[in-house]
RNA sequence: GUGGGUGUAGCUCAGCUGGUUAGAGCGCUAGGUUGUGGCCCUGGAGGCCGUGGGUUCAAAUCCCAUCACUCACCCCA
């Protein structure tokens, strides 16, 4: 037999309703905020990604699918969403028109990775991004459309970290001022941390390692070295998050693991994820058209991650999605008759299916029953001798005859 | 890429100081009850004990290898 890939993996009932519910979420809060749906191809050339997401990142370095197509171009799959969505918002020329965009998209990505809890090769995610607005209203905005999407899925306990990167120069600054702190205790570091003084310094910063945990500590933070442009930024998306009553916490030692990313940064956690606790992240990325090729045009954005909200709906929030009817119906003619019946109530907008078996009526009740079905049609040739059908409150165990010409929303209410 | 744990029925697992025919619960299925569910009773199907090799009179059980899954590191949504 076939097996599936190692770290992909198949969404199937009852599960793929908790997709279904998801996808929906979003849609529908984003819309309330003015977004529309963009969609990108899953590949693209390999240099969008190593371009935009960093050269020296861990994605582009080890993680991604990357392979030659047959007239030898290096393709490939998408380990991220913005990326691609900036290309289209270059390539289209959005800007000419208006500059300001507000576009979701949701779908797989792809990161070869060693799989664990809340984390595969193949994972999706909900994405939303704005172009063309630097103001720090956005970033507030943005978040609080992050976070009324958690609420409308009824999931509590998410909670929002903040920080800021500043801008590009003062990033450069700071980080200079951050190696050459490190570089002092470098013998001190875990191998890891060596590594990182090169690679990205500031991830020193969230290292576990007690012996690196103490070094950092007193270490310089960027949210300690904001020019006043950056700060005032800063102060504004906390002061708005304020009056949109939405908890945040400010973590001084947040880092994006990309490259392109300034100013606000921001992250969803959940404490009962283990150890990939992060349900969604996102932040600026103010020079990213312009690398692309596009104009100066300033951005913000977010990503979710499906498979972990997944997870938190699966322990949090119990199902309750059943039908409205279960066809029971016994023989030939009952069948047929139950097929067009069926559809009738469907056109009415109720939910149910009919049970094709030839399995004993015991059988077809204790279905019913596992469906979550409201009502059981019975329907055989006695019923449709007399022209009617049984109808079965499931609920309350009570039943009454309803005349096959009248059955319909309305009888079964 | 690094480290730990686990692979036995569709699912959850027991058996593992070697010993005849490999078990339980749930689920599935047939019936008890020719057309009325959740409970109860009885029967049935379903396993190369992850795979390959080794030790032994004898391996699910011990040894080696390998693959898969899983948790953590790393990284990130």
């Amino acid at each position: 037999m076939t097996k599936r890939i190692k770290g992909m993996y198949d969404i199937l009932p009852p599960e793929s309703r908790i997709w279904r519910r998801m996808e929906r979420t979003f849609e529908d809060v984003s819309r309330e905020f003015g977004f529309e749906r963009a969609a990108t191809p899953l590949i693209e050339r390999t240099e969008l990604f190593s371009r935009s997401i960093g050269e020296s990142t861990d994605i582009v370095e080890k993680e991604m699918y990357t392979f030659k197509d047959r007239r030898d171009r290096s393709l490939s799959l998408r380990p991220e969403g913005t990326a691609s969505m900036v290309r289209a918002y270059v390539e289209n020329k959005i800007y000419a028109a208006d500059p300001v965009a507000k576009w979701i998209y949701s779908g797989p990505m792809y990161r070869y990775e060693r799989p664990q809890k809340g984390r595969n090769r193949q994972f999706h995610q909900l994405g939303a991004e704005v172009f063309g607005i630097e103001g720090a209203e956005q970033d507030a905005e943005l978040i609080a459309m992050g976070r009324l999407f958690f609420e409308r899925l009824g999931l509590d306990g998410v909670e929002l970290k903040l920080n800021s990167l500043g801008d590009m120069e003062e990033r450069r600054t700071y980080r200079e001022g951050l190696v050459a702190y490190l570089e002092g205790s470098r013998d001190a570091l875990c191998d890891d941390c060596r590594r990182r003084l090169s690679t990205n310094p500031m991830r020193v910063l969230d290292c576990k390692v007690p012996e690196c945990k103490q070094i950092s500590k007193d270490a310089p933070l960027m949210l300690d070295h904001l020019g006043s442009q950056s700060r005032t930024h800063f102060e504004t998306v906390c002061r708005l998050l304020e009056a949109l009553e939405i908890p945040y916490e400010i973590d001084k030692r947040i880092v994006r693991g990309l490259d392109y990313y300034n100013r606000t940064a921001f992250e969803f956690k959940s404490a009962e994820l283990g150890a990939q606790d992060a349900v969604g992240g996102g932040g600026r990325y103010d020079s990213l058209v312009k690398t692309m090729g596009g104009p100066s045009t300033p951005a913000v954005g977010f990503a979710l991650g499906v498979e972990r909200i997944a997870i938190l709906l699966e322990n949090q929030v119990g199902e309750e999605n059943g039908l409205d009817f279960y066809f029971v119906a016994m023989g030939r003619n009952a069948k047929e008759r139950a097929v067009v019946l069926a559809q009738r109530l469907r056109r009415e907008g109720l939910r149910g299916e009919v049970d094709f078996t030839d399995r004993r009526l015991k059988h077809l009740f204790a279905r019913a029953e596992r469906q979550n079905a409201r009502y059981a049609l019975i329907l055989g040739d006695a019923e449709l001798e007399r022209g009617i059908v049984q109808v079965r409150d499931m609920k309350a165990k009570t039943q009454q005859e309803i005349a096959l010409d009248e059955l319909a929303v309305k009888t079964l209410e």
